[in-house]
DNA sequence: GCCAACGTTGGC
DNA sequence: GCCAACGTTGGC
């Protein structure tokens, strides 16, 4: 079992949209990288921080589960969509995503600036300035310091 | 295969 | 809203 923190831009796509939904798949990645996490060690299980970004504060917000394995995103395929992508078909999409259920909202965001200066925190890759996947592993330690001691 | 130009992300 | 850093594209 894995641990992940999905970005979302808060006025996008929020917590609160998804504990309206109960789920979600995950669509609209368009990152090899976070792509290739996605399709290859996300599991149907696996546990997930919701990140906000370009939010006030940005941070984490709540916890999501992951409910299934990858599948085809099918944004792709939708020439009206802001994700469509000429490129892919259907035979051999390029893009996956998975689904989504809530799970939490933390009272109060974990903010990152709290989660920059927490040295229980050293080395997430959220903290790095300048880090754009929107698709990052966790480690079990991070995310379980980050649930049971600051999430609430 | 290199790399300049471009579009996007995301913290501030 | 700004802009630095990043990833992708496409000409050569």
């Amino acid at each position: 079992m894995r641990y992940w923190l999905l970005k979302s831009e808060g006025d996008c796509y929020s917590i609160d949209d998804l504990k309206k939904d109960k789920s979600t798949a995950w669509t609209g990645i368009r990152n090899y990288q976070a792509r290739n996490y996605m399709r290859d060690d996300m599991k149907k299980g696996d546990m997930a921080l919701f990140y906000h970004s370009n939010s006030k504060p940005n941070g984490i917000y709540g916890i999501a589960k992951i409910t299934s394995n990858a599948h085809a995103d099918e944004t792709q395929f939708d020439a009206k969509d802001d994700h469509y992508d000429p490129k892919s078909s259907k035979l051999d999409p390029r893009w996956v995503c998975t689904d989504v259920g809530f799970v939490k909202k933390f009272t109060e965001p974990i903010s990152l600036t709290e989660i920059k200066h927490d040295p229980h925190l050293e080395g997430m890759m959220v903290r790095v300035t300048g880090s754009r996947l929107s698709v990052q592993p966790v480690s079990e330690k991070h995310f379980n310091y980050i649930v049971n001691q600051l999430g609430q």
